[in-house]
DNA sequence: CATGAATGAGAATTCATTCAT
DNA sequence: CATGAATGAATTCTCATTCAT
């Protein structure tokens, strides 16, 4: 099943393109409608014949891009193998996706302390959709013996939150690290922790 | 030892208090020089008179707060007790900067996007800073057979990655975890991560 | 043969109207944008739709005025007569622009001292323009043995040197001599010096 | 005689030599208090103690200069020699003086369109002290049987407009002629003028 | 479906100037 | 004599948005 456009209007997605690429450079309020327009190769005026206004473009493209995130890690979450195996095929899911181009989902928690209801409202569902598949990963892990029992909300933060930060970490530093190691890095702090066990 | 500013300049000081409670709840375009002055108590053109440009008072609020996170950070690291001790007061520390006031920390992790050469090198500066304490605190851990041995650097990413994580999921869900609790859930995490030993 | 834009906006005229007003009453920084506003009857944004910025304003505006100069002045010195009947009317031409709404282009040449490469790119085209029917004038003039062989840039400085003087000092002093009298004198000068023969 | 300041205080002397420079190179609007200060190496504040406001800082500058170009040309119209040789030593005054540092001069002609009383008056006085000697140079010059009898006024006129005319054509285009190759193409124009007698 | 023209509100920044010390 | 601090008014320019065509 893929993410499904009700209409596939051609302009309005040169719109939405645009708008992720500028979005995914400068946040919210880092871009300007003009530079939309000649970005997107369409008049301003244009624009506003197919949104409604530019909080409107920014929800629509979270909208998309969240919804690409979430589908794909639930198919990772749901592929073959074991609990690990599909752990691992989480975390490889977010890297490519965040190296390829969706880097806008970050922007997203970054302007969240902006506090708006509806972007905080996206932000929830966001995480309200991933917590069944994750948690399902989780559960299945715990009977399989691999997982420890633990919250699942937690988990999920705790891996997402590591994920961002080696992101971050990532884009800060330049790290030269391949995506090979960065998953299996992630993998091993996720599973062991830093204690002595 | 407290964060000592060369010169106490009232009316400067009372920009960069103004602009800190600005950019912790706005970011950083989010807010107008036309505000901070209200907010500051001083004509716009006296601002001005303190600093070169908008940029110039960002960087400087966040020079000043990220010298405070790293300095309670270091201090935390260096306290009493085992390696686990320590640690959780680390933790505790991030928890209550951020409660008290410091999210204007995360703000400057958000902006990074931006990718000005400016805020990335202040921001691999806080990383570089941290690495210090945090890694004599993870070492001695080590010798003390609480830790297992792992990279600083990862270790430190992990770290503040989830709890950043945590700090986002608590603005975002308006959770009521007690700080208490809030402290050990993230030392459960860490320590032990979610694999079954 | 009249100057021709190739496209008649007619609210970028009436900026460039109100502009070329207000240059010539206050060369280029001594107007604001606000003021432009209000005389040309636009919003100021409006103004930003059709002009790059206030240079861009200043430069069209030169522009105009100077291809009409030229455009004026040659005419005038390929109109009938001798030699010297084609010299008093490039002189009449250039006195009666100025007095008629020219005095923009006094103007250019007062801020030349910026030396903005546009600008002295400008002047220097102008020049250049006008050193073509100056020089077969001139050169007419030196075969009908009115004219005495003399390099024809050395002339062209002279010719608009003296007439930008006597502008200059009309306003200044508010002579009250008739436009006949003033092209007379000119003509003297221009034609004898001040030497005894 | 030389110029006299009734006081020499050192530090309105810096004054008014960094508002000299600035003039020179911008003209009256296009410098502000705060280059003056920088240029100056005092404080605005300070520059206050010394001039009622930037017009007074303009005025006293042009004052200095104009009395000294004045100066050197009176002293030039009386030097030895025959009313050419006299006329010749004016001519190479005005342009040692442009050369060495009083293109300012320059800049007060520019400014006057705004047509300020004050400014208007100082250049109006600028051409009556120079009426004197050089109308004391035209009639020897006559008596001499050198110079045919032209109106004084007239020809001041003409030969200081020549002599900008040039200066300016050489800032425009950077000319590589010696500045005794210019004062004696200037000297020709002015004695002969273009026509064949 | 598309757009050029238009705009009020507001952005950051600079201005010449004043005043307490 | 000197100055750091302060400011109201003004600067150029950009913003998201509307509307007639």
């Amino acid at each position: 099943m893929t993410v499904q456009n009700t209409l596939e209007i051609p302009s309005r997605d040169a719109v939405l393109d645009a708008a992720r690429s500028l979005i995914a450079d400068h946040g919210y309020a880092g871009w300007s409608m003009r530079e939309l327009a000649n970005k997107s190769g369409l008049a301003k005026a244009t624009i506003y014949h197919h949104f409604a206004d530019k909080q409107d473009i920014y929800m629509s493209v979270l909208e998309r891009e969240i919804a690409l995130i979430n589908e794909r890690t639930a198919e990772a979450a749901n592929s073959p193998g074991n609990a690990i195996d599909r752990l691992r095929a989480v975390i490889r899911t977010f890297y490519d996706l965040q190296a390829e181009r969706h880097v806008v989902f970050m922007s997203a928690i970054r302007e969240m302390s902006h506090n708006e209801t509806q972007l905080c409202n996206l932000l929830r569902r966001y995480r309200n959709d991933l917590l069944a598949p994750i948690g399902q990963l989780l559960d299945s892990g715990v009977r399989e013996n691999l997982f420890r029992p633990v919250n699942d909300e937690m988990a999920l933060v705790t891996i997402f939150g590591i994920m961002h930060s080696f992101v971050t970490h990532r884009l800060l530093i330049g790290d030269v690290k391949t995506a090979d190691e960065l998953v299996e890095h992630t993998l091993q702090m996720l599973l062991n922790g830093i204690g002595n066990h």
